[in-house]
DNA sequence: ATATATTACTATGTATGCAAAATAGCACAA
DNA sequence: TTGTGCTATTTTGCATACATAGTAATATAT
């Protein structure tokens, strides 16, 4: 069980995603904060700031600190266009190799992510979700897709930072549940299985330029 | 024209996919080794080899130096499975803004991409194939599934070492070719479209197959 | 001659220091 | 009050120096 060597980036990782605005001015995000507050040197903060910035999540201006990226309705369709189809890939590949293990195993994640949110639990609905998407990936069989993918939905976390987290919560229900995912791979049809994590997914996003269109008004003017 | 800046960072990816390899024992290339090559501090080498290691190009072993992966079949099939998906998402979109003008542009890199090989300039129809692919890319108005394509196409330009780069001159030509790509795009159907690209894709996969199969016999036992 | 312990070396990981760029604050003049 | 130029400050970019881990080679004992 290794754990404690590569948890840290993912802690500075996460912090950053937490603490950072897209606002202008100075940032208090800097490499010297985030150093600080993890008690290491500036260098590895360094390096896990060049991976996300590369990643689109954050921009570094010179002597003003680390921004969030602004992104624009259209960024956020892009990204999950192309979520969407890898989504889908990883579920047709993923009824090939089912079993009623797996199956039940999903059938959990999507028990504790539904009770959760009910009790307004974020963290742990978020968590239960992210292990149900995981669960699947990991069935496809594809290690690189099962990155590839964990990479965009680090994008797609940082959509809705903390601050901003609620939309979940005042909406109706996915009509297109994890439970009805579920049903569609235990039929071991790819093209069902597919449709459903699609449709699954575009709500996701619907619900996300939704939000961001609530919020985010004041951002419109700043270049 | 902003090109200095950037052309370092990816001159040190093209120095490295080209010198690398996986044996074992020491590398000779280190991050010494190319910081003096191109006479700057391992600082900046340091953050592009971070970048490599994590798209999984490379990976450094401490105090032994810097090593390709060494890529297995199935990881061949899964990243060509990821982005063979993507493509054809990129064609599909593109069919909806395709122009004369651009299928006249598409023709030109066909063309010029069949001359080179046939002059076997390998440089020459290496970028004339990229500068095809691109414009699909760019036709497709995504600047996410962009990003990530080159990202892919990084990886497995990285399959084929320079050291191993006969494998397109000694086939027959790609049945499923730029040319006929134009055709399906011309048609402006998504589905035609998407279907010859996958073909193109998908022939190219099994070349790189082969190749790796015929080359990399000896790595077989290695750890 | 072979196996083992010790030592020197090599290359990465991390910290620190210095240079450059861009901002913000302040003084001063109109 | 408002605009302009100078200075100090902030923060990143790059370079260097030190710490650590893992390897290879040598020496020693059996």
């Amino acid at each position: 069980m290794r754990t404690k060597t590569k948890k840290l980036s993912e802690k500075i990782i996460t912090f950053i995603i937490e603490n950072i605005s897209g606002d202008d001015g100075r940032s208090d995000v800097t490499e010297e904060s985030i150093a600080a507050h993890f008690r290491v040197s500036r260098t590895p903060v360094r390096e896990v700031l060049k991976h996300l910035e590369h990643n689109g999540i954050i921009q570094t201006r010179r002597s003003k600190g680390i921004f969030s990226k602004n992104f624009t309705r259209e960024d956020v369709e892009n990204i999950y266009e192309v979520r969407t189809v890898l989504e889908e890939l990883a579920a047709k590949d993923a009824v090939k190799s089912i079993t009623p293990q797996v199956l039940k195993e999903l059938r959990t994640y999507a028990r504790i992510t539904k009770e959760a949110r009910k009790k307004r639990d974020r963290r742990k609905s978020n968590e239960a979700d992210r292990l149900f998407h995981e669960t699947i990936m990991e069935l496809s069989g594809n290690g690189y897709l099962k990155r590839i993918v964990k990479e965009i939905r680090m994008v797609t976390t940082s959509f809705i930072p903390a601050s901003k987290l609620f939309y979940l919560n005042n909406k109706d229900r996915n009509p297109y549940s994890h439970d009805k995912i579920v049903k569609a791979l235990a039929t071991r049809n790819p093209e069902a299985a597919a449709w459903v994590i699609k449709n699954h997914i575009c709500w996701i996003k619907n619900n996300i330029l939704e939000s961001l269109e609530k919020n985010g008004k004041r951002d419109q003017g700043k270049k």
